[in-house]
Order: C-alpha cells, then structure tokens, then sequence
RNA sequence: GGGCAGUUAGCUCAGUCGGUAGAGCGCCUCCCUUACAAGGAGGAUGCCGGGGGUUCGAAUCCCUCACUGCCCACCA
C-alpha cells in the first residue's frame, strides 16, 4: 500500500473492474443460498437526468444515495436492480438545437420538422453520454446493460400504448379551454411549468356607463388591453353599493358591445372598485366565473402575443402596446379614472422567462381526479402505520396531499417537435379524431368514422413529463409481460397495507419535482398496473446550495463542479460530504472544509490498515497450519476471547454495536449518522485505543483475529458510502486478491453474549480515564511529551490493576518505577481518578505553581459539576418522581466526583506543605 | 393569503423514549513518538432566535412572536 491515500490512482481501475465483471446487473446476485433475503428484488429507479446534460452537485447527490442504498441492500442479499437512464428533455433539448441551427443562420422553421428532428438525434448522439460516465466516476452501481432512454424504441412503444388506453378509458380527452400560452416558446405549457413572479404595474380605473346612461360602474384593472374581450363586469351580490345594477346591461368601451352585470361571490368588495371586468377569453380566474354564468368566451389575443380583430383598430399591435394605446384612447375619452401603483404576482413561463399568456386553445389534456385519488389512498390509509406510500421525511406527504387535494386537470399536448408525437389522426374529410385500439398492427390508415383514408397524425408531442411518468413501468419493459416487470415491479397495491420494514422498491429524487414527477408516476402507473404502486418508499433530498445556503448559479460565480471535486479530492469524498450534509433530507449547503475533514478520515482509515496489514499475514491468523482451508477475518471463538484481554472484548462489543446502528441508521435513510457513527468507532476508539493498545499486547492469535475482524467489518461497514477506497483496502488484505467487496454480505450483528459485558466496559474505562489524567498532568505541567515520566502507584483497584497495568505505561509514556518510599521527603503531584491514585515527585519535573494551577482547575471544575448534582439529589420532587435508574445514576456520579474532589484537595494541600 | 422547513460554538452542521449540549473546519499550547503532520496529546469557545407554559428537570414537548429559506394560491 502506498504511504498516503491517493484515490486518482484507484477509482477508475476499480470501477471497471466491477463493471466487467457485471456486478451491477442483478442477475448475477452472489447472495449465500442461507441469506433471507436471497433473490428477493429490490427497485430503484434512477431518475433520468437530461441526456445532454452534463453532471451537477445535484446529480452527485442523487448518485450517491441512491448507490449507497443499492450497495447497502445488494451486500444485504437483494437482487437490486438500480436501473440507470436518460430523458429527452422536450423542450430543454428543443431550444439547444434552435440556438445552433440560429447560429448557422437557419431557424427551425425554416428546416421543416423532419429535418429539424434529424439535427437533434444527431444532437443527442453528439452530447449524450457524457452523464453517464460522469456518473461512474462517481461509483453509481446502477445496471448499465438495462440503460433506457425516454425516446428510445421500446419508450415510444410504452407511451403510445398508455395514450390509447388512457385515451379509450376517458382519462385523456380533447378540448377547448383557457390554457396557459408561452409566446416564448410558441406552445401551451402546464400549469406547473408557470411560476409567480412579483411585478410592479399599475390598477387602472376604468368607466363602464351603463346601457340606458342612468349611471356607470368603474372597474379597476391591470390588463385594460383585454377589455376587448370582456363579456360581463361583475359585482359581489351582497355588495350594497351595487346592489342595483345586477342584470342591467352595460357597455363596454371602446367598443359597440354591451354586456351584462353579474353578480358573484368571486368578487372582493375590498378591492379596487368592487366591480371586476370579466374576460373569460384571458384570465383563469374570469374563465372560471365565465363557466359560472355561461359567459361567452372572446378572444383579442393571438398565439404570437398580437391582438385580434376584437381590439379594433390596435389590431395586429403587441400587448405591451395594445396597453398604452387602450389606456391612451380611454384617457382621451375621459373613462381613465384612476392610475395607481399596484404589486402583484404575475405567472412567467419556467422556461423562457415570458410572461404567460392565458388563451383558449384546442388542447389535449388528461383527466387527474380518479387517478389522484388512489395515489393519494397509497399514503392516507386508515391505519397510517401501514400505509402503503411513505414518504422521507416525512413532512412531505402533507404536500403531496395538498395538492393532489387541488389537482387540476393535465395539459400534456405541447406544440413542439422534439418528443413523443400523439398517436390521434384527424381525418380531414370527417374531421373527427382516430385513436386506435391497439397500435399492435402498426399506425391507422383509415378514419374510423367514416373510413377515410385521409387522416394525418396529430402534430402536437406530449408534455415531456408525460413520458416520464410512465418511466418506472417503460424501464421494466411495460407494455409487455416481461420478467423484469414481473420481478422488480412492487406488487403493493395503493389500497394495501404494508409493514414499513417490508420494502422493495425506493423512488429517490429531488424535492423540487415531486409534482411534476413523483406525483404523476404515481398516478399514472398505478392506474396502468391495475392499482398496484409504483415505487413503496420516496426519499425526497433538498437542493444543493453552496456553504452560505445561496443556490449555486454562474452568475454568483458560486457553482461548485463535482467533477472536478472528484479528481482533486476523490469521488469518495465527495459521496461522504453529500450523504452528511444532506442528512435527514435537509438542505445541502455544500462545505469544502467538511470534505476535506472527510477525505482526513479516509486518509486515517487508509493508514489504519496499512499498520494492521503485516499482523495480517501471519499464518495462524490466516490459516491453520498444515494446508487446512483457511478461514479468515473471522471473530474469534468465545473461549479464545474469554482467554484473552478486556480490550478484545471491548471493541468487539463496541463493533458490535456500531453495526446495529448503522443498519438502522441506513434503514431510515440517515445516511449522515450511519457515517458519523462509523467515523467516531473507527476513529476515536478503534485508532485511538483499540491500536494503541495492540502494540502493547501479546499479538497473540485471538489479538490479532481480532484486529483482523474488526478491519474487515469496518470495510464492509463502510463500503455502501465510500466504495473505492474501501474496495480497494479490501482487495489488498491478504487472501482477498480476486474477491470484491461489493459482493460480500453487509455486516449484522453477532452474539455477543459473551462480549462486551459491563465489567469489560467499566475496566476500560478506567484504563481510559488514568491514561487522560497522566497526559492532562503532562501537558499541563508542559513536561514534553518525550520525557519520561518516572511514578508511583498509591492506590488502585486491586481487580482492575493487572488488567490495565501493561497499558498504561506505554499510553501515558511513564514508568511506574518507584516506591512509597521513594517519595519521601519530596514535593509530589497526584493523579487521581475514582480507583487509582499516582504520585508524581515533582522535582525537576514542574514548578509548583504551574501543578498548584492545574489542581485548581480540575478542582473548580469537579466542584461545580458536584454542585449541581447535589442540588438536583436535594431536591425531594426529583428524588420522588424522577426515573430511578437516572436517579441512581445521578447518586453514583456524585460519589465518583466527590471521591475525586477529595483526592485532589489533597495533592493541593500536599503541595502547599 | 395558506402551508412546510429552519434559527445550536467564529464558520458549516449533528443532537429520533425530555436527564443538563456535540462533530468537522478554524483558534491556542506542545510534539515530525517507525500506521497516519490529511497525524498525535492537551485546551478555550455556547443566555441551543425572543417570550410564555407543561415538568422534579426542556435544545428536545405545547403556545406565541421574530427572522431566514422554500412551496402553494383566484384580489382583478
């Protein structure tokens, strides 16, 4: 092994070195024919990331809980299936060609469709697969040989299937509505792809007189330039200002129309005038109370954002001018009343950033109420213990409801060309539409109306997440019965009840989608799995954001690329910092200090070895004598351990208990403390004691059976989160040479019957707790640390002692060389601790006033800690109602402490005489 | 407007049956002791956002306020 960690030397080899042997494809489970878990499958579907994507910290994060629980469940002895893939990010992947063929001085128009689908394949075969190797640099075990893509045949087979079936059950259905426009990307969008976002503009107070003139109404507007659409003015009903003028009619400026007076609770009395102009043709909201009243819908703006033929003579002007023209000629006629400065949310399209335009629009759109009731059953079940859907953390179901509760119907038809192109055909002589029962015998050639061999395939594509949505079932080969859908697929139903512990299937993704998403798998392939859920458990983790918590952007300049995090520090590292930082699904503000602290902690690991390596290679550890099969890194037998000293028996139990932990860490999705757990084991008890003191032992075949049992657990126990360098350990032990880590079964807990007991525990602690005092009373009497110290032991615990004895010597650099005797007549420092007294001469050594300090201060500090302890046993109410167990252990505490005082009081005054 | 998170050491964050607060980095002192200076030994640092309540005891449970972040939303 090379002196210090040098992760770029490794990585790759060991990843390939996995791959080529097929590790990844569950197909080649090693799990032991005894395992219980054996060829039970385990499901996680990775969420694809854009194809021409290249890898971000969020990625990175996703990769490496997703691997770190695949890993964790494969050494459990599941066929875990982590099944990689691309999307083909619609529109994303639409605009980046547009800006080529732009910048070639073509358009995308100006191609045709079909040429412009042929520029981005070939796109997609220029970009792709860039992620994918990013995501091997990172250690993701997902199983390339089952790689799918959103687009990719066996997709386009699976959508259209899905299509006719939801089309022929009524969930998907055609239709005129008010959608929501995108002039910037010249198609419809979903709701979801709209976002607020705050806008300073002004209300407008506009005169509307009535039919007869006998009076007027004044509505109060942000959009006056719709009001050539306007179809009513409506008031609220208990509105005593207005009560008289429900029904009348009124007319509409700037135009010849008259329209009526409505009256409807929609309308707030507080704001404005009270009197809303209502223009079903451009407003949700108006659309909504149009619905209400039968309302006419008009429409004054077109699909480019330019106003029609209701606007007059501003016809054919943007909206943006149609509004100052509108409010100029209003002005003119003296109907402008009131300007006045007016905040308020405004919805933009996500992607291009324009303002959405409401229009009505022939649209297809996908029936969500029945569907979003059973995906909403999954996680609301009457005993919620069982449900059948859970979420991680566990907050997030109440989002989810929340808006399932709200669903509104799907627009899923985009006007694009990159995706899924609907499988209906309008039948130009009939004009009625075709979907087809089957597609089984290829696309249809004749309406089947009226049999008109004059049918053209609708033009519009699906809404990428339409596609992704049925990713779970596509991936698994859906729509045939293939054995991977039989075998991976949950079989838990949305109205079963489930053991929490009972899981097969994981869905891990970013929080940001779990509507675009999560949500939507759920409805959509339950409704196509004859109920039964995609996915049993989601992990939802948060975004990645830089150590202030700023998201990271280019333009902050604060994007931190795991790429090249991966070649300076190693893709271990990395996976470490994220899985910690990102703990418990809470936001990731990622830290290169915490990383380097980490990468630290895979240096010591990596040194730790590299001391126990040579007791490794001892035969009798490795292997009887006498050419016996050899059977290492075993735990040694109960009698070997009950032979040898307390410290073997210390850090099995301790090991021990760190297994337990992180299994149920990992079993929660807390991958920070599964790792922080392991980090303070390995560190802070297996380093710092559990080696320090072998070098002291006998290195007798049950220490070192123990020291190689415990190097190999850690290995393992580590392995799901830092795979690489513990890989890479692993194959270096001796007799390891041609096996993989990856593949060996995770650790469990062992019986420990006769391990740990509490008399093992205590008299290591006491070992500990002499050793922190002698070196305290060094360094506080700033003895260098070279110099030997020579003491005499005064009191000791006369069980304990021979136990401890060989140990402290060399841990705490002193000789317990001197008598009794010895120290007459001379000034001395005592170390003190519960059963042990040392007297140190203090001649030549210290000066007084440095050990008179250092007395004191422990003093002080006994004292005040005594001191609460004694205030809390005085006090009767806790005496009486506190657990008794806490009340013991408070009594015992404070006979330790007081016993401490005592001694140390002493050495004071013996040092002051 | 509604909802969900969060507020703990100088910084980034743990703290899952309430028992008197921890880690990494940084800081101070000493040490290149043959696994590791990416290390070792020792040390300093906290009105656990404010206020109120429950309790023998609250960072932890309840109420309330403040601030931060995010999500949803039909006041034109």
């Amino acid at each position: 092994m090379e002196k210090t960690y040098n992760p770029n030397s490794f990585e790759n080899k060991i990843y390939q070195n996995w791959e080529s042997k097929g590790y990844f494809n569950p197909d080649n489970s090693q799990a032991a024919t005894d395992n219980p878990n054996k060829d039970k499958p385990f499901l996680i579907t990775m969420p694809p990331p854009n194809v021409t994507g290249v890898l971000h910290q969020g990625h990175a994060l996703f990769a490496s809980i997703e691997d770190a629980y695949a890993r964790w469940k494969r050494m459990l002895g599941f066929k875990v299936l982590w099944l990689p893939g691309t999307d083909h990010a619609g529109i994303a992947t639409q605009l980046m060609v547009e800006r080529l063929l732009e910048s070639e001085g073509t358009s995308r128009v100006k191609v045709g469709r079909e040429e412009f689908l042929k520029r981005t394949w070939q796109w997609k075969e220029e970009h792709g697969g860039i992620i994918q190797k990013q995501l091997r640099a990172l250690g993701s075990s997902c199983d390339w040989s089952r790689e799918r893509f959103t687009m990719d045949d066996e997709s386009n087979i699976a959508v259209k299937e899905s299509f006719l079936r939801f089309y022929h059950k009524g969930l998907i259905y055609r239709g005129e509505r008010l959608v929501n426009w995108s002039t910037g990307l010249d198609t419809a969008v979903s709701d979801l792809e709209v976002v607020k976002k705050t806008v300073n503009s002004n209300l407008y107070h506009i005169r509307y007189d009535l039919e007869d003139y006998s009076g007027s109404l004044t509505v109060a507007t942000t959009r006056p330039e719709t009001l050539f659409a306007d179809t009513a003015v409506a008031i609220n009903p208990k509105d005593d200002r207005y009560k008289d003028y429900e029904g009348k009619k009124i007319k509409l400026p700037l135009t010849d129309r008259t329209i009526p007076i409505i009256a409807d609770e929609y309308v707030d009395t507080e704001f404005g005038t009270g009197a809303l102009k209502v223009t079903p043709g451009h407003d949700h909201n108006d659309w909504k109370i149009g619905q209400r009243h039968n309302l006419e819908s008009l429409s004054t703006i077109d699909r480019n954002g330019l106003m029609m033929k209701p606007a007059g003579e501003f016809k054919g002007m943007k909206v943006k001018d149609a509004r100052k023209a509108t409010i100029a000629k209003l002005e003119e006629q003296g109907l402008l009343l009131k300007k006045e400065p007016h905040t308020h949310e405004v919805g933009h399209c996500d992607r291009s950033g324009v303002a959405i335009e409401p229009l009505i629009s022939t649209q297809w759109f996908m029936k969500m109420d029945s569907m979003a009731k059973n995906a909403l059953a999954a996680a609301k079940t009457s005993n919620q213990e069982k449900r059948a859907l859970r979420y991680f953390p566990e907050f997030w179901d109440k989002t989810y409801f929340e808006w399932l509760e709200n669903i509104q119907d799907w627009c899923i038809s985009r006007q694009l060309w990159w995706g899924h192109q609907i499988p209906a055909w309008h039948c130009s002589d009939c004009l009625q539409i075709t979907v087809p029962k089957t597609m089984s015998d290829g696309e249809p050639t004749k309406c089947i109306h009226c049999g008109s061999e004059k049918i053209t395939q609708e033009t519009d594509v699906l809404d990428t997440w339409y596609s992704s949505g049925l990713w779970p079932i596509t991936t698994l080969g859906w729509p045939n019965d293939s054995a991977d859908l039989n075998f991976y697929y949950p079989k838990t139903k949305y109205s079963d009840e489930r053991e929490p512990k009972e899981l097969y299937s994981l869905m891990e993704t970013g929080s940001d989608i779990i509507f675009f998403w999560v949500s939507r798998m759920l409805m959509m392939c339950t409704e196509l799995m004859d109920g039964r859920i995609p996915f049993e458990d989601v992990y939802l983790h948060a975004m990645v954001r830089d150590e202030k918590g700023q998201k990271m952007s280019k333009t902050k300049g604060n994007v931190v690329d795991p790429m090249d995090i991966i070649n300076e520090h190693g893709a271990d590292a990395l996976r470490l910092t994220l899985l910690v930082l990102s703990g418990g699904g809470r936001n990731v503000n990622f830290n290169i200090k915490r990383l380097e602290g980490y990468k630290a902690f895979l240096n010591k690991l990596w040194n730790a070895v590299r001391f126990t390596m040579p007791n490794l290679s001892d035969s009798e550890v490795n292997g009887e004598s006498g050419g016996g099969k050899s059977i290492p890194y075993k735990l040694p037998s109960e009698a070997e351990l009950r032979e040898s000293n307390f410290v073997n028996r210390w850090i099995l139990s301790r090991l021990n208990e760190t297994i337990q932990e992180v299994n149920k860490y990992f079993q929660d999705y807390r991958f920070d403390m599964a790792f922080n757990t392991t980090y303070q084991f390995v560190w802070y008890e297996f380093c710092d004691w559990y080696l320090e003191c072998f070098k002291s032992s006998d290195k007798s075949k049950t220490d070192k059976q123990t020291l190689a049992f415990c190097i190999n657990q850690i290995l393992h126990l580590l392995h799901p989160i830092a795979p690489f360098i513990t890989e890479e350990i692993y194959r270096a032990l001796p007799g390891n040479a041609d096996k993989a880590l990856m593949m060996q079964p995770y650790p469990e807990e062992y019986d420990s019957s006769t391990l740990g007991n509490v008399d093992d525990m205590k008299t290591f602690s006491n070992l500990k707790e002499l050793v922190e005092g002698l070196r305290n009373f060094r360094t506080e009497n700033t003895i260098s640390p070279k110099k030997e110290i020579f003491a005499c032991l005064l009191k000791r615990d006369e069980a304990t002692w021979p136990m401890i004895a060989k140990f402290v010597e060399p841990l705490a650099r002193l000789k317990l060389s001197l008598n009794e005797s010895d120290l007459e007549g001379k000034s001395t420092g005592k170390v003190s601790t519960a059963n042990f007294d040392i007297a140190i001469p203090l001649d030549g050594l210290v000066d007084f006033e440095a050990e008179s300090k250092r007395l004191n201060t422990q003093i002080n500090k006994i004292s005040k800690e005594l001191e609460g302890l004694n205030k809390r046993l005085s006090n009767r109410s806790f005496l009486e109602r506190a657990n008794p167990a806490v009340v013991e252990k408070t009594e015992k505490e404070q006979s330790k402490l007081s016993t401490k005082l005592k001694s140390l009081e002493e050495s004071l005054a013996a040092l002051k005489a």
